[in-house]
DNA sequence: TATGGTTATGTTTTTAAAAGCATAACGCTT
DNA sequence: AAGCGTTATGCTTTTAAAAACATAACCATA
């Protein structure tokens, strides 16, 4: 028997049991924040920007929390920032992720390596 | 914002990176084993003889590993045990998955609800 | 020898999710 | 005033996964 490896996924929940957050949302605002764009935050994600906004968009809407701050028109066509709440959530989900990570791996060894 | 519950999902992959062992299977190979009947178990949980017996075949191939043993004909007109292997899979992944939940639970608590 | 409950497997259909297409508006810059 | 790079949003199409359908074979029992 060829166990390898344990791979997990996780995502955060609200009140009525919906998805709001997870790795994919994060890994968007992370480019979004640092190209003060959605869609080359998007492109650069191998997704279309139709796809990214209406995620982000649905996720502000379960979380009752705005998460970016857009401007359109002006000198670069427009641009996008996030908000400080948005900044705090992607900080504490990336802790919380990697040490379930660590986790995950640990608890692996532990019960399912051959003994 | 509100965050009520982290959720996970976790699986098993062998060298290749495919999926040999979940929550679903698990559930199906206990099944099996209370009832003797892959067609029984199947309909317990509310899904196809025929999606059952797939999910089976792909990941005992998968394993390189016989995960049941059945008998077709006969008296109740055939059934199926489990090997032993798949026996002290089910037992360890049942481990592995509380301690999982547990630290999922425990790390969210930590890192994401309010300080 | 027909029946019931099972395993076993190929094929088709349905459904849900993802991707893609189309269009509009905004406001600098040239 | 035309163009460029954005944001914003509805609608359609494609794709992949799940479910459903269809058959065959086995063998104890009645």
């Amino acid at each position: 028997m060829l166990l390898y490896k344990a791979r997990f996924k996780i995502w955060l929940e609200n009140l009525e049991g919906k998805r709001v957050f997870g790795d994919g949302l994060k890994e968007l605002l992370e480019k979004i924040d640092s190209f003060g764009s959605i869609s080359r935050a998007a492109e650069e994600m191998q997704m279309s920007y139709r796809q990214a906004w209406g995620k982000i968009r649905e996720a502000e809407k379960r979380l009752n929390t705005q998460l970016l701050c857009s401007q359109v028109g002006g000198e670069s066509g427009g641009g996008t920032v996030l908000t400080e709440e948005a900044r705090i959530l992607v900080t504490r989900y990336n802790k919380f992720r990697s040490e379930v990570e660590e986790a995950v791996e640990r608890l692996f060894k532990k019960n399912l390596l051959a003994k």
